[in-house]
DNA sequence: CCTTGCGTACTTGTATGGTAGTGTTCACGG
DNA sequence: CCGTGAACACTACCATACAAGTACGCAAGG
C-alpha cells in the first residue's frame, strides 16, 4: 500500500489517493461487499492519518459504496436491488439525454473516433482480456457524452454506478459477451452516424438495459454480498409515508 | 448561529448541520457569489470545530457550490454558464425520465395530490409569497419523481440544481411569474393524469427549460456574481439554443 | 518613483488526542 | 447447563495541534 511515498507524482492530495483506491477495491470486489471498514486500520495500511482516511470515506458514502454507522463502524455496502435500480436509472437517463445530443453535433472525427473504440473493443474478443474491454467500454460511454457537449453527464453517471461496476465484475464472460456487446455498441454509432437523435436515445437504452442480464446467477452464487432485502416493507413504508404528506398537505 | 446547541434535536450530525446551514445560505446568496469562507472563521461563528465545517465544505464542493484552493481559500462559486448548463441538463434529464415513469404508474390519488398542490401554489399568488411558493415548487417535483419509484432522481436532481436555486432566488419576481408556472405544472400534470408518458416527458422540459428566462437581467445587475467568462453573450446563446431545442421537438 | 526581496499573517492539508456510544465476551448467579 | 450483567475493547465523531504553502505589506535599493 503506502500511499504517501509517491505523494505529488500519483495524483493529487492524499485523500484523493486514498478514495481512488478505495473505490476501485470496492468496485473489483477485492473488497467484498459487508466486509468491515475501521478507519484505523486503513490509515496504518496506507501510512497516513485518519483525517483523510475518513474524508475519502464520507466521499464514498455519497456514492453508496460504503455505510457508516455512527459508533459503530464502517462497512462496504453489500448489493441492493434498490440501488442498482436506482444506478441503472440514472445512467440510462443521463446517457440517454447526452447521446441524443451527440447525434445532433456529432462530427466525422467524432464518428470515426466512436468507431475505432468499438474495433480496439472487438479485438479483445481474441485475448478475451475483460478487463481491457471494460477500460474501452468507459470509454466509448464517456466518448458518447463529451461529444454531445455533456461530460458532466458521464461524471455524473460514473459516480452513481459503483453498484453496476461491482456487478459487472462478477458477472461470468459469457459465451458471446463481447460480440454481443460490440454488436450494441455498433448500432448506437450508426444511429449516432445517422444523426438520429431518438434511434439513438433507444440503441443506449437497450444497450445500457443489458447490463443486469446476469444478475440472478451472481446472487444465487455470492448471497453474502447481497442486502436481504425488505423489498416490501421498504416500498410500503414509503409509499405510507408519501401519502401522509400528500394527506397532511 | 451556535450550531451545537440543539444538537440532537434538529438534525443528526454536526457536519450534517453545518453543511444545510451553508448550503441555506449560499443557495440565498445570503452568501454572496466570490465571498470568501474561512474554516476557521466558520468553525468560530458555528461554535464548533473545524473538523466538521471542513467535511462540510469538501460536500459543498462536490456541488460546485464552492470552490477550495489549497493553501490560499475557500469561496463561494460564482455562477458559471457551464455550471448551470450542467444542473439543467442533469435536472432536466432525470426528471423528465421520472415523470415519465410518473404517468405511467399514476394512481388517482397520486395526480389528486399533484393538484392540490399547484392548487396551493396558485393561491400564493395572492399573497405574493415567493418562500412558500418555492416550498411548494420543490415539493411538486420531489413528487413527480417519487410517484413513479424514482425517489433518487429527486435527490439528485436536487444536489447538483445549487446554481440554479440560486439564479431561482434572485430572480425578480416578474408580472405573472406565478401565473406562468401553474399553468405549465397544470400542463405537466394533465399529461400525467392522461397516462401519456410522451407528453409528460414534453411537457416537464418545456417548463424546467423557462427557468433561465431572466437570467440576462439578472447577469447585468450583479456582474460580480458571475465568473466572467470568454464568451460575452453566452446568455443569448443559451437562450437561442433553447429555443433551438424546443422547435426541434 | 518604481522595483525587488523578505517577513508576517493568513490559508488549507494532515496528524494526533479525547469523548460518547456500541457490540462482545466472560464471569457469576440461578 | 443456561441466563444475566458488567467490564472491556472497539468504533466513529469531534477538538486540537502541527506542517506546508500563498498573498500581502513594508522596507531597502536602483
Amino acid at each position: 500500500m503506502e500511499i504517501k511515498r509517491s505523494a505529488r507524482a500519483t495524483g493529487g492530495s492524499t485523500r484523493r489517493q486514498v478514495y481512488e483506491v478505495l473505490r476501485a477495491s470496492i468496485e473489483t470486489v477485492e473488497f467484498p461487499p459487508g466486509l468491515r471498514l475501521s478507519e484505523n486500520d486503513l490509515a496504518e495500511r496506507f501510512g497516513v492519518s485518519r483525517t483523510p482516511v475518513r474524508e475519502a470515506l464520507l466521499g464514498l458514502r455519497d456514492d453508496r459504496l460504503v455505510e457508516i454507522v455512527p459508533q459503530l463502524g464502517t462497512f462496504v455496502a453489500r448489493i441492493t436491488h434498490s440501488a442498482l435500480e436506482d444506478a441503472q436509472f440514472i445512467r440510462t437517463s443521463l446517457e440517454c439525454a447526452a447521446v441524443g445530443d451527440a447525434a445532433a453535433d456529432a462530427s466525422d472525427d467524432d464518428i470515426a473516433a466512436l468507431r475505432a473504440i468499438v474495433a480496439r473493443q472487438a479485438q479483445t474478443r481474441d485475448s478475451a482480456d475483460l478487463a481491457h474491454f471494460y477500460v474501452l467500454d468507459d470509454e466509448f460511454h464517456a466518448s458518447l457524452c463529451t461529444i454531445g457537449g455533456r461530460a458532466v453527464a458521464w461524471s455524473i453517471s460514473q459516480r452513481a454506478s459503483g453498484h453496476l461496476n461491482r456487478v459487472r465484475r462478477l458477472s461470468l464472460p459469457v459465451h458471446d459477451y463481447i460480440a454481443e456487446m460490440v454488436s450494441q455498441h455498433t448500432a448506437v454509432v450508426d444511429a449516432v452516424a445517422a444523426h438520429d437523435p431518438v434511434a439513438a436515445h433507444a440503441r443506449l437504452r437497450d444497450h445500457l438495459g443489458a447490463v443486469l442480464v446476469g444478475l440472478g446467477e451472481i446472487a444465487q452464487e455470492h448471497p453474502d454480498y447481497f442486502e436481504e432485502e425488505a423489498d416490501r416493507a421498504w416500498a410500503l413504508s414509503l409509499s405510507a409515508r408519501l401519502e401522509h404528506r400528500a394527506v397532511r398537505r
